[in-house]
DNA sequence: GCATATGTGTTATATTATAACTCGTCAATA
DNA sequence: TATTGACGAGTTATAATATAACACATATGC
């Protein structure tokens, strides 16, 4: 039975993204596990590709490309951008990270191999992006489309609004 | 009592934009329904934006704004950027169109005034985009936002995939 | 009629994303 | 071991999407 995708897979804690945590913590058993993923799908992990990983997991927010880009290029990688999109792209499609279309950016998966296909809900005020429980979503998702006959075969569900603690700090 | 969100408000016919149906009348009626809705709001229909909103009520297809900028510049309209994504900007704020970020493009709102927060099903095949029901979806992405205290203002619900018709012919 | 707000058009530029080519590395193989 | 072929990374160049800022006209409210 797979555990509560709304808990850090370690160490339980919930509403991950924007629940205190140890972060460092988190980010370091999320990159094991997407190391050892891609390993099992006979994926290459090179360095850029777990660079722009750990990039996306030094905290819980959405990096736009150029974003990532400017990371990488301080760090003695390319400074083009089909670097960083390229790794990107090899992230998103093995599941590490995933692309937020309502911000034009990407975010680690905290949950990577165990495909899901989240929702995203986007703090406004502190960028935080937090991937919420799915299921009941895509349901209802799937039966408005299965009522007319609409086959769905990729979906984004995101959200704008605002994060616990921006709501009570305003 | 608002009367059912996918059937067309004029004609009742289900799933409006996968549908055959009269479009040039549909059209009409959504045309008509914006520009008394745009005057009740106290808000100004000009010409440019009473065009762009003509223009995505051609077909149920999802135009960028530089389709739109063509064929109003070939139009003796204004030519550069602004123009369109001003008028579409108007358009989306008012509710007489839909922003649709999964393919960077507008489409008109077929439901304008009912006060919706539709979901986009989006045809990779012949590029029609239809506004299905979304109240249970809507209602399943805020119960999982309010069960870690998020407080939604904006979302996007996105699917792309195949309509009947196009999945009929392949 | 006058002042103001709003809308249109313009130039210029920012931001996001991809095409196409080159080179190096590594692994499988002859 | 030398060869080849796949893949990845780097590059140049350009495409596609979007906005800032200003000039001018016109509509609206007084």
């Amino acid at each position: 039975m797979p555990h509560d995708h709304n808990a850090c897979p370690d160490c339980g804690l919930p509403d991950l993204a924007f629940a205190v945590h140890d972060h460092a913590h988190c980010a370091e058993q999320v990159l094991a596990r997407a190391e050892a993923l891609a390993q099992d799908a006979g994926a290459r992990m090179t360095p850029v590709r777990k660079r722009v990983l750990e990039i996306l997991l030094e905290n819980h927010k959405a990096l736009g490309a150029y974003d990532v880009l400017q990371r990488l290029a301080a760090e003695g990688f390319g400074n083009q951008p089909p670097v960083a999109y390229r790794a990107l792209e090899f992230l998103v499609e093995h599941g590490f990270a995933h692309r937020i279309r309502r911000v034009n950016a990407f975010a680690a998966c905290m949950y990577p191999g165990e495909d899901h296909a989240p929702v995203f809900l986007i703090c406004k005020t502190c960028d935080l992006v937090a991937e919420a429980p799915a299921a009941p979503v895509r349901a209802a998702l799937d039966a408005a489309a299965q009522a007319i006959g609409f086959s769905i075969e990729r979906s984004n569900i995101e959200a704008l609004g605002q994060c616990p603690a921006c709501r009570g700090a305003a």
